[in-house]
DNA sequence: CTGAAATGCAACAATATGTACTATAAGTCT
DNA sequence: AGACTTATAGTACATATTGTTGCATTTCAG
């Protein structure tokens, strides 16, 4: 049920996203245009406005390419602060390294007002969050776990900490924040510890 | 050194940005232009023109309207729960029920290429820390705190969860959701309490 | 090889953004 | 109250952005 997958489709879907992306990190979404793209690429204006018709469209499509991150498995094998370290450590380097981190206030902007880009914002936290939970749950399975700790209210915080230091104040998240971090969870999370 | 107090560069001033305000709300940024305003306002396009010139000048004076928001002083009588309980549930206020819960991710995605719009949030951050902060050095000085609790730590884990739950996740912030993050920076801060 | 489909190009339309000029209304000062 | 100054409203105009259309050319699939 897919339409063609005439090469040429693909190509200049491809070629344009990727143009698409580099302008949303480097200008911001505002400077995501079919005429910014078509002078990047060589494509013509209107073969961009026929696969796109409406600016709205492009702009979501540069959301969409900007969110696909590579997935990455949660290591389980405990103990609780390895499994945080690991998977912080990757939250780390996406909102570092990866598109994602330069994008998302954008899409997160997007999404009062769409609801593509409140879906996309909706699914990354999804993910994410299961990625935790999966720790926890298996913590609680070891019995790492202290009765009294929420789940969800863990997950909460392992996740908006560094979302906030990162992308809302603009602070660096570094190996030292991240060993720091995992302290806190572990202090709040597991019955052994208590300074 | 101020310019003339001419009551009509008060009022079309006051008129436009209260319009743009809302406009900012119910339909974002782009939304906001001089003719928007003119329409819904009566004054005309070429006397907005003369207040903001350019576009972007008249959007970042609408998101400092939108960050004005009362001071209110934070109380440090103790104790630490006390305070707490006080100052998160302004900043639940703040975000829930004034024009800057809808309009910050719009300034925080503007941040990105608009220096104005950094330094509004630098300085929300920063007022919002120091009335945490104050909160903290107060709990410290009457003995309620523990040692190995670092205060900043502290600080980015009380506003960071709130923000992130209400802008990007979009999850309710009520009077349960308070209670729970109170006991559980407490179980962090505090000496007395482990589980 | 041939028909179907995607692309490139150019012209055009509509809207958004910004400027210039003039007449009128409103404020200020004595 | 009267004279001077300043802000505003209205119009026309200039330019860039956004989107559409028609046609010739190129590329793909069978």
């Amino acid at each position: 049920m897919t339409d063609t997958d005439d090469p040429r489709l693909i190509a200049t879907r491809t070629l344009a996203l990727d143009a698409a992306l580099k302008i949303l990190q480097e200008q911001g979404v505002l400077a995501v245009t079919h005429a910014a793209i078509s002078e990047r690429t060589g494509i013509s204006r209107s073969t961009l406005y026929r696969h796109w018709p409406k600016l709205e469209a492009l702009r979501i499509a540069a959301f969409i390419r900007a969110a696909s991150a590579p997935a990455y498995a949660p290591r389980t094998n405990g103990p609780l602060r390895a499994d945080l370290s690991w998977i912080l450590g990757n939250l780390m380097t996406a909102l570092n390294e990866t598109p994602w981190g330069q994008v998302a206030p954008q899409v997160i902007a997007a999404a009062a007002t769409d609801d593509q880009a409140r879906s996309l914002i909706n699914n990354w936290i999804k993910d994410r969050s299961a990625d935790v939970e999966a720790v926890f749950d298996a913590a609680r399975a070891r019995g790492e776990l202290c009765e009294t700790a929420s789940v969800p209210q863990m997950i909460e915080m392992v996740i908006a900490v560094p979302y906030f230091r990162k992308l809302v104040a603009g602070m660096p998240l570094d190996h030292e924040w991240l060993d720091r971090h995992v302290d806190l969870i572990c202090r709040l999370a597991t019955k052994t510890d208590h300074g």
